[in-house]
DNA sequence: TTGTATGCGTTATCAT
DNA sequence: ATGATAACGCATACAA
């Protein structure tokens, strides 16, 4: 590989001098249309193209961010992450990634970024902080954008109304005349999982109808598999007549346990998923489910991200919040013996 | 926010001069324990953290590589990312990913990665270049690993057998009793199509069944959807006993026109999937499939890569074959009369 | 309008 | 064993 092509080999070939270079290329400075020419001549003959590490350190601009998440194979996550690579990609922006599973690799992570002079981070951190004073977000000087997760500390952040969605899709249960509906969801240790159970018991309240534990898995550990709790669910007294649950995994475990018990969805098993359509449309019938757009959730990051790093943003940390919607399908029925 | 603390700081808050702080952190050349641990003290005291950047041109390795892949939402390729992304930070570099929808953004990718001076490129284009004088990946000066694609120059790559795996299915189902089986996969402008239908062919032939082009359905632009083409198939006048179809999108239409039409599974359509479990097991009955180890071919591109960037490997390009195999699930059966 | 010279933060090559 | 200094490729303040 042949050595490649500076500033210095462009102003010699151009007769010109590097200052000189520099100034056409950047549209900085006076510059005469002969010397513009003879340049651009030069830059084009020569195949010029200049070293992005080198005009980095000069200008301390690194012009890419970094997206900080917990599991890139999650399809929700990736969903989010393509849609903010490209939008940010349009912004002339570069996108590193780091997947970090565990909060030690937040921090590491974090100073990676710092160290690599990255202009921002996006961040859908695995856990969250209750003290800020040992969260690593609040420790790290780059603009950080959070989606769907509250940290203490006020951030710039994308926020999901989990607990209108959720609150939405028991009220159309209730409508149907359901009284026993079961919620599968994330931990309570983050923002998701939490507002989902609180839209859940406030849903409940508003039906008069009461709270069981018994019908609610929201795993902090995997003690117990989906497919085990559904289980023990189905063998309540008064088993539920209708589920709310999240993703693919839960989802598909929950119902097939359903099933090879002899349930009939939506006869025996109202059910209602949380996701996108694409993975949920392999399910017979079409499953009723809670979407929201993560074209709107990641433009949203992406724009609180520019707005700060420009900093036409330099007020206090801005929440942006993005609405669930019921889209309906064909898993959701009245309940076999309505009481 | 403050000014960084650079090397001369530590040199200065330690009394010593910048090439013995280089020294120490790089253990590089000679260092007394007393001028080590000085610098170490000062390191710490201070909290210097050294400039990616500036390390970067200097030295001119920039520890990362690219990754350029047509779609980060869809779930296999954001799995084989994800595998990616942590093998290749374990061993010290970091990710840039940039999405490639269209051949002309392939050259722009690859420009911008090498004016980055990242140390090689990761790809799965979403074309591929008959003549390779107009291949922007033979122009790249870069290291590149290809992924389940062939460029006609030969370039290092990690390629699926989907020829074999996909004479592993059609055999099984042939054993099964099945004598028209449909096949939905991508385009035979890629790698992964092509093979597949060879395989297709060269299973059929070797059982003594004729191959019906109505039964495939390999689209290369969408004129057609998967719903339409199912539509068209159940209508022929000898219609598929059975179907093997890539993919959660197609597959999910294929059944789901099936199912609408009061076919059962497996009773009157048997179906193979190709993928990831994760997906299809939303399915009920569980769907039959043939899978690879995204693991395993994450980990043979990021040897290449590795061996390649180090000068390990300086010989010609390598080619690394995974094999699929069958997953048995409950979706198939002896098709309903048998001949 | 153009050329010259300095510095970004490092590493590496020289002296010492 | 350690310190001074050049150079990586570029942008820019300043001189001309």
């Amino acid at each position: 590989m042949s050595t490649r092509v500076s500033v210095r080999d462009v102003a010699r070939a151009a007769g010109v001098s590097i200052g000189s270079v520099s100034r056409v290329l950047n549209d900085s400075g006076y510059a005469s249309a002969a010397l513009r020419k003879a340049v651009l001549d030069a830059v084009t003959r020569l195949g010029y193209e200049p070293d992005h590490t080198a005009r980095q350190l000069r200008t301390g601009h690194t012009r890419a961010v970094g997206y900080l998440l917990p599991d890139i194979s999650n399809p929700a996550m990736a969903m989010h992450l393509s849609a903010v690579e490209r939008l940010l990609r349009e912004a002339g922006y570069s996108l590193l990634i780091g997947s970090s599973e565990t909060p030690a690799r937040d921090q590491e992570l974090l100073r990676y970024f710092e160290n690599h002079r990255l202009e921002g981070v996006i961040a859908l951190p695995v856990a969250e902080y209750p003290d800020p004073s040992t969260c690593p977000f609040t420790a790290c000087g780059l603009p950080i954008v959070l989606v769907d997760r509250e940290l203490g500390h006020p951030f710039d952040s994308v926020l999901v109304d989990h607990r209108l969605g959720i609150g939405q899709a028991v009220e159309y249960l209730v409508t149907l005349g359901h009284q026993r509906i079961a919620l599968f969801a994330s931990s309570v240790a983050t923002r998701p999982g939490r507002e989902k159970l609180a839209g859940y018991r406030e849903a409940l309240d508003r039906a008069g109808l009461a709270f069981d534990e018994a019908l609610v898995y929201l795993p902090d550990q995997w003690l117990e598999s989906p497919r085990e709790r559904m289980s023990a669910i189905l063998q309540l007294s008064r088993p539920p007549t209708a589920l709310i649950s999240i993703g693919t995994h839960m989802l598909s475990a929950a119902v097939r346990v359903a099933r090879e018990r002899g349930l009939d969805i939506p006869r025996d098993l109202s059910v209602i998923g949380i996701g996108t359509t694409e993975m949920l449309e392999l399910m017979y019938p079409p499953v009723t489910s809670l979407r929201y757009s993560f074209e709107r959730s990641s433009q949203a990051c992406v724009r609180l991200m520019l707005e700060r790093i420009s900093g036409a943003a330099a007020g206090p940390a801005q929440q942006v919040m993005v609405y669930p919607e019921l889209v309906m399908g064909g898993s959701c029925a009245r309940p076999r013996c309505a009481a």
